[in-house]
DNA sequence: GAATAAAACAGACAATCAGTCTGTTTTGAG
DNA sequence: CTCAAAACAGACTGATTGTCTGTTTTATTC
């Protein structure tokens, strides 16, 4: 015996968790709702019950990843001192999980051709962006970062260099040097140009 | 009478025409093989000679789009003087390029998921990243550029911001303000930080 | 210039798969 | 206890991709 909402939590995890794994291995056009469904240990109605179609649990586990990511930032962000430490270890945090061979795949590669450019803008403006966004304008109006155009078009900029930071090196290979060459460009903005 | 060339070349160029403009309209899972088919005046048994599947017609389309925005950039970069200069009007023509409907949609959204992360980044490395990685390096190389970095990694972070540019307003209504931060940032490398 | 090979094309066919639909079981409200 | 609503089960359908066999057109060779 169980209520409602146990029974609803309950499906939607086992679907949500299954699909994730078989989205990270094989894509999202590759993984048939079948593989799904008996990964999940759910029936088709079932699936059907709680998603419109295949793309929504798409956009349940970005939706679920998301949350991850914000959870690794806030952790990495929480003993940082100065709003450019902060801007810089939360960006290397978004990198670092990013990088992650499953959210790479999910998040970066796919997301914006399954859920669609503004399907896909929206889950950024609801998760890790906004943070970005905040971090810059504060790091601007302390003097901490130097920028004459706008914080919200530096946002946009620096979330493109991190996501191509991802997208070119596809196993991680290069990602220590990478990531010093993001703090190398971080550094342009706070006034050293050596 | 035809040559063989001449049917090849025919035969690849419709189906090729007919497809960029549907998935264009339409993206690639909501496009069917039977409305290429149809719209390109061309069998089933002849697309199939020519493209293994559907992702390989995919591919050429992607191909004719890059080699379009090479002549695009090329003719930008053609009357400017100095590193710098040519790095900047190479860099906007290719996101005017680039913010095309059909070009964003086809190039920057779709691909990296339908081609997968290596066949889309080698696609890149066939076209415009090189011309944006020598540029670069010309540049730095001149002291135009200040970096601490290496010239891969900033074109890496470059290419991607312009993506993003082009990712984060899908109608190009913000499109002029962007140039202006995209304008903004390489001056950031110049030694301004006003 | 006939014979043969190879490339280009035609179209029927099979297998797969996403989403629908009808019916059943389980939970919640009064 | 009754009735409504949510959750689930599973058969079925229409669409779609890639294959396969056969035909036509061009190229090559003797």
């Amino acid at each position: 015996m169980a209520t409602n909402a146990q029974r609803r939590a309950q499906t939607r995890g086992c679907l949500i968790n299954a699909a994730r794994h078989l989205f990270a291995e094989q894509g999202y056009a590759d993984t048939s709702t079948e593989t799904i469904l008996s990964g999940a240990g759910v029936t088709r109605g079932a699936m059907y019950h709680h998603f419109r179609n295949k793309a929504e649990l798409f956009e349940a586990v970005c939706d679920l990843l998301s949350r991850e990511a914000m959870a690794a930032i806030e952790k990495a962000v929480a003993g940082q001192r100065g709003s450019l430490a902060t801007l810089k270890a939360g960006s290397l945090a978004w990198v670092d999980f990013m990088a992650r061979d499953d959210v790479r795949r999910i998040l970066v590669v796919e997301a914006p051709s399954v859920l669609g450019q503004e399907r896909w803008r929206a889950l950024d403006e609801r998760y890790s962006f906004p943070l970005l966004r905040e971090g810059i304008r504060e790091a601007m109006e302390e003097g901490a970062l130097h920028f004459s155009g706008s914080a919200e078009g530096l946002a946009v900029l620096l979330n493109g260099a991190m996501n191509a930071l991802v997208l070119n090196d596809p196993w991680a290979e290069n990602l220590p040097r990478l990531r010093q060459d993001l703090l190398a460009l971080f550094d342009c903005f706070s006034g050293e140009t050596p």
